[in-house]
DNA sequence: GACGTAAAGCTGTACAGTACAGATAAATCA
DNA sequence: TGATTTATCTGTACTGTACAGCTTTACGTC
């Protein structure tokens, strides 16, 4: 494969990549007992960081912050998080996960990596664990990208 | 890596990929003269396999054919392609890129191969081309999957 | 050939996810 | 203290998508 072949290859295969997780999102996600994409990525940052403000989680996800206020008021509908002014700075809130949340995202990643197992029924550990290797390092280079590119 | 760990990374990637990329296709892709993500699937199938109906279409992406019925309403309107019914049944809609959409796509795709070339820019040659074969194995085995399992 | 059934596509409607602009409240600085 | 900045929330709009129902055309059986 030429240079440009694979970064073209690439490019095809990640936007077709999203069209197709698109679908099996919306697909039965509820079905399986999912929690929304939205809600588990918020809670994924929680997970990770603890408590952590509005725009913190904002720019976690690379989100616009009045998204991530609707996000999270629908998750404290949903028991999942709660939120309280921060005792240092009056501006900020603070949201938590609450137990029910993190249960909630761990059932959603058991099914999911579940799910993943079906799908790479056939693929080897040491491919498995080169698109593990492989994907982590494109985030990441594509968040520093960003970043550095103000998402031009 | 433990086998579980892999599909646990593998399905976060793909879910922390999925935001990325929204984010970066929002902004300032219309600056940087691509088309529109729906537009540049469609013509990527019309590219691929000439003269399409609305449910082949559908079928290749996975959506819904009242979805594509409008993406190529909104195509043609834009020069992308042009509609017209199908000779030997009257039902059908067969759908034909333009000159003037092959060439948006084409942009489009050099675009964003450059745009993956700077982010991808540390990357060895051979870490690529792995990058390319996983990622098209995955869709192919995702695309496998969701037919096989009705998208449940 | 007529009638019932199926298929293709279109229209109405609804919803998730998102951004941008502007409003409000709290903090900070000169 | 008043001006400016920061954090969040509210109003609004748009894209992408699905599902249900409608219309038109085709097909199969008699």
């Amino acid at each position: 494969m030429q240079p440009d072949d694979s970064l073209r290859t690439i490019e095809a295969q990640v936007a077709m990549l999203l069209r197709l997780s698109d679908r099996t999102r919306r697909a039965g996600a509820r079905a399986r007992g999912e929690i929304e994409r939205s809600a588990y990525l918020v809670l994924g940052v929680l997970a990770q960081d603890g408590p952590t403000s509005v725009n913190g989680i904002a720019d976690a996800l690379r989100l616009d912050p009045s998204t991530v206020t609707r996000q999270v008021l629908a998750m404290e509908q949903a028991g999942q998080v709660v939120r309280a002014a921060d005792a240092s700075d009056g501006r900020v809130t603070l949201v938590r996960p609450t137990e029910e949340g993190l249960a909630a995202l761990e059932r959603t990643r058991e099914v999911r990596a579940r799910l993943y197992g079906e799908v790479l029924d056939g693929w080897s550990a040491e491919d498995r664990g080169d698109l593990a290797r492989l994907l982590t390092r494109l985030n990441a280079d594509v968040d520093t990208w960003g970043r550095a590119h103000g998402d031009r």
